[in-house]
DNA sequence: CGCACAACCTATCAAGCTAGTAGGAATAAC
DNA sequence: GTTATTCCTACTAGCTTGATAGGTTGTGCG
């Protein structure tokens, strides 16, 4: 049971780009962006370039740059590049789950020794672990495909008060 | 979400060890143990060799002397040596959970980049993630610890009924 | 057109897990 | 006591993941 590191720098980009800017950004006003008087918003909100999700959530810019590349490529993100380039969501905040961030970045929800649960071939008395994995990767699908980026950036706010804990 | 080799190979092997011998043994009757008529029997039950370990789970070797020794040193199996040396079980299948043999192997049940899920250190925006990781781990924690050896090994020989699914 | 900026792509390096090999230490049988 | 068998413990190669550096392509502006 291992979040791999790349799973957990998608998510934190992901939400860096969900709340705007440079991460602690909900009291500070400041100034927003030029937006270009040209006439072409972006489709999914304000454009943050990948150096401030970097030094916002401490992740290294170069390992980011290609984790942000299979986001787009799973269209969870929009990009844009030149002088006020940068990236949006694809999608609001409320209709991307952190199943389908994993999944962008991981291939399969789950995987046991590298291949998905649903495949893994036991022998003999090892038959009856399929199921144990198939019930892991149940309970790990029922939490993060019903949890939105929005919940996870409205529970940031509060103090920790109702997490989406599913048994215990 | 990802399952090591390790901690696969290591739960095929106390399901080996706990069904006695090669792995599809339930028919064939066969020769049992010797157990030298010195009077001193194993105090978990039959000894079982670890080249019989891999061979009836595939399992490589030398890969899986390792696994035996964390087993061993986590107090799961007994080990003895000499001509008719192998290794049993410490206590019970039934007293055996499957999350028992994954801390034995994995040192903590979930780990975020290498760290327990509980001490993560998320700032700015990625506050909730601590949550999701937390509520990952307990529907985990929910499954493997409530399933033992001795339920994988009665359900391996239905065919497959009830799986212990949590959610879905 | 030329320049600056930022996304995008490819090659390179370090670290941990997987896997295999060789030798040492303990135990039972002869 | 000798021998065979087995557990036990290093040490040594591939391989995947994490992390990095440099170069390329597209964009806005003077």
């Amino acid at each position: 049971m291992y979040v791999s590191a790349r799973s957990d720098y998608a998510l934190r980009a992901m939400l860096a780009v969900a709340a705007g800017t440079t991460g602690d950004a909900a009291t500070t006003g400041g100034d927003r962006k030029p937006a270009g008087a040209d006439g072409h918003p972006p489709p999914g909100g304000e454009l943050v370039k990948a150096a401030a999700l970097a030094e916002a959530q401490e992740i290294p810019l170069s390992f980011l740059q290609g984790i942000l590349v299979d986001l787009r490529r799973a269209g969870l993100l929009l990009s844009h590049r030149g002088t006020e380039g940068g990236y949006a969501l694809a999608r609001p905040a409320e209709e991307i789950t952190v199943g389908d961030v994993l999944r962008a970045v991981g291939g399969s929800l789950t995987t046991v020794r590298g291949l998905p649960a649903e495949r893994a071939g036991y022998q003999g008395v090892a038959t009856g672990l399929r199921d144990v994995w198939l019930a892991v990767h149940g309970a790990i699908a029922l939490v993060v495909d019903q949890t939105t980026l929005a919940d996870l950036l409205s529970a940031g706010q509060r103090p920790t008060a109702d997490a989406p804990l599913a048994g215990t």
